[in-house]
DNA sequence: CGTGCGCTTGAGACGCGTCAACGTGCGTGG
DNA sequence: CCACGCACGTTGACGCGTCTCAAGCGCACG
């Protein structure tokens, strides 16, 4: 995913209902796809490596991830990556330009995606007529908010803890609140695990093996096995050593 | 500001209505208390180290801060303090806990303060019937995204990149755009700086040493004057030597 | 005029970033 | 089907920035 070469492109992009959609009523774009606003939603796929849009472009819209996995990020003035987070199915992308006439960050898929697009007037025009649409956006924003406080918190904290911290997230928002011993697939790099979790590449990478070497995890590139979450819970609660450069 | 020492407490509460406040019609004080909401506010006074809410506690109201200043902040698991940013006059306490029935974070005066207390009931009213009121209001949640996503990056910087960058946005923050060679007072305690940016309380000294050495600062405890913006510009930008640790 | 808290300054330790080299899986083309 | 190339991952050596610990300083308070 290098900084220009691939334009920003949505291939096979459908006209959309949500009725029978398997999200179910739960979804966002559910609740979008009522009243005036009915009708108006697209699905788009996307390759491994597609943009879905670029910071600066024209946002006019929100998106609902049906499938796949993204990586949302900002362009820093010296020219590096700071990535804000990764959107998995059913976590809704472009939020955070809600209330901006451009995009102000980037998002990239990381494995073959689909997308629901909520074009701006739509939403617009659901807010205007249900309560309960507008809680469930405002509901989002404040989430996202949450998520940054935390974030910045886990800024403070030494590599380990930021890793389990990581993969505890990352266990529970695949599998749900149990996570048992089972393999799952990281969708993202050892490069983009570093740039959201600020540290470099070779640090994630040694961190995953003296974790492996500890018992607390399995691990061979993108399939990863936690074994013993407690001990991971442990270390994200109190770090190992201590709080961080010395 | 101890841990749970001085109560949560608010003096000297009495009714308000907006029409001739100093803040006039931008405020989004003045926008609530139209219509249905209109004279449901009402003003506070705090002192310093007063807290206006606390972490837990049930929420039930937003604030404009109308003068004074505040710290707001949450407790880290290990008992530490993650300050989450510095509350000025014009800007709302209590938007990161909008969408939750309990307060997200701690706001304590770090200065003689005065707020206008928006309550929730009112909020909802306005928000049913005024457009312009929710626009703000998401208008705020968008701004806490951006400043958080802001925040997440100065992390990855330099000490002196991070204390650069808040004079920077304190000294613009107060007077407005153009923030010329006047001493201004800094409210908050190198503790509180150094915990907002994630530096040790001595680091915070030492780089406010190192800039006045330098020439780009003059600083005696709480008074501070930036006598050289284009360097601590240059400094925000590129960093002196690299990213970091390094 | 004491007393305490916040600020400053110094010395030493250490985690993590950088640089560099090697291993490994995967896709491409012969 | 194998050889090759390339991107990603791993491992090691080393230096630097910042944290910790500790002492001294000075303003503001009673």
């Amino acid at each position: 995913m290098p900084a220009v070469p691939t334009p920003t492109r949505r291939r096979r992009t459908e006209p959309l209902r949500c009725t029978g959609c398997e999200r179910g009523v739960d979804c966002l774009g559910a609740a979008l796809d009522e009243g005036s606003a009915a009708g108006r939603m697209s699905r788009t796929g996307l390759e491994r490596g597609d943009h879905l849009y670029r910071m600066g472009e024209p946002s006019d819209s929100l998106y609902v991830v049906s499938g796949g996995a993204f990586k949302s990020y900002v362009v820093t003035p010296d020219g590096g990556e700071q990535v804000l987070g990764f959107v998995l199915p059913g976590d809704v992308l472009g939020i955070d330009s809600l209330t901006h006439p451009h995009f102000q960050s980037s998002a990239v898929a990381i494995a073959p995606a689909r997308v629901c697009r909520m074009p701006a007037e739509a939403i617009r025009l659901r807010i205007g007529e249900s309560p309960d649409f507008r809680e469930r956006l405002t509901a989002r924003m404040g989430r996202e908010i949450q998520r940054l406080q935390r974030l910045l918190h886990l800024g403070r904290c030494t590599a380990e803890q930021r890793v389990a911290v990581f993969l505890l997230n990352q266990s529970a928002q695949t599998e749900g609140v149990g996570f048992a011993g089972r393999a799952q697939r990281l969708p993202m790099s050892r490069r983009d695990i570093g740039q959201f979790l600020g540290l470099a590449t070779e640090t994630v990478s040694r961190v995953f093996t003296r974790l492996q070497d500890s018992g607390a995890l399995r691990c061979r590139r993108t399939s990863i096995e936690i074994r013993n979450v407690e001990r991971l819970m442990e270390i994200a609660r109190v770090g190992l050593p201590l709080r961080r450069g010395g």
